[in-house]
DNA sequence: GTCTATAAGTCGATAGAC
DNA sequence: GTCTATCGACTTATAGAC
């Protein structure tokens, strides 16, 4: 029973998610999704709380697994430069196993509500701060050129950013093709 | 009078792009515009003719502006990879002088309606298109190492998609220096 | 757990007074 | 060119029958 009601949530935070993507969080409606979901929407509300729960349900577990994975990375005995190479192959990791949940980072995290749009904020730039204090390290170690910190780390940044939209399109790649295409060309060029 | 009326159109459109920025076209609305107008929503249709419209006026002259500006590089007396900085340095040129506008470009497109979204569309093909053909050339002149192509383009174009809301949030940085930071990082390391 | 019905509010846009 | 008033459609969410 609660196993049976759990995967249908699932399947309800699953296509809402998709429909999220393809129109934005605002531009769908709880009808959207019932429809989606073969079903009246009075009916999704024994299985969800609100339109705002599911907005919630995604972007603050996807911000905890990110803030949690740069961690374990950050502190794992690796050289600064190993290290960004795993933060990209992480992000990468996370995007093609979520696409749709992951699409909702860039811009739809200002429709949260509350104390989830201050967590999810708050996640967001601890995450920004590590990774540049990171990047600062490699450039001190030697390992890349002295750039512009925040020019080269928002440059890296957008591209796993919009990952999800491309990966959409071009779902046939081999993941680690692809990770190891992306090491190259957003660090590659950057080193010494 | 068609001067002052003029002025006056511009005025709301450029606080409703300024809007559509920060929260996206769905989830603002004609009286949010007109709040910020400190008017009565009514009022706003003296000036414009719908909400669409607004969302049109910035997207079809911006998805124009872009192609002519990559046609024109393209068919100048250029090497591949001198076009290939030179849409670079445009791209970063068209952000910085309209922000808001370019805001809407990765995301609110997909609220055009009719001819407009068939147009946009069309257009940003034919960009990426044209973009991809100067990258493969990049690559043939022996300027570029042979990376993918469609994963390399992707995360170029990535980063200037991004540039407006990293721009947002760094107005003071000098536009020749960013210029110039952007071509090394996107381009320098993908040479042979 | 799904339905019908509906509450209570917001949406884009128009009519018509001034 | 701005206002008040309003239309009709749509929004999220709830109540209660089955």
């Amino acid at each position: 029973m609660a196993k049976k009601d759990k995967s249908r949530r699932t399947e309800i935070l699953e296509k809402a998610a998709h429909l999220f993507h393809k129109r934005g969080y605002a531009a769908t409606s709880i009808r959207d999704i019932a429809r989606e979901m073969g079903m009246e929407s009075a009916s999704l509300y024994n299985h969800i709380k609100s339109k705002q729960e599911i907005l919630q349900a995604f972007l603050i577990p996807l911000a905890k697994q990110y803030t949690k994975s740069i961690h374990e990375i950050n502190t794992a005995p690796l050289t600064s430069i190993q290290k960004l190479e795993r933060i990209i192959a992480s992000q990468v990791r996370i995007t093609i196993e979520n696409t749709d949940g992951v699409s909702l980072i860039p811009n739809e995290w200002v429709h949260l509500d509350g104390d989830a749009l201050s967590e999810f904020i708050e996640m967001r730039n601890e995450y920004e701060q590590v990774f540049k204090a990171i990047f600062k390290e490699a450039i001190n170690d030697g390992f890349i050129r002295p750039v512009n910190i925040e020019i080269a780390s928002f440059s890296i940044l957008s591209t796993l950013r919009w990952l999800y939209s491309w990966y959409s399109k071009n779902k046939n790649i081999n993941t680690l093709e692809l990770e190891k295409e992306l090491v190259t060309n957003l660090i590659g060029g950057l080193k010494t």
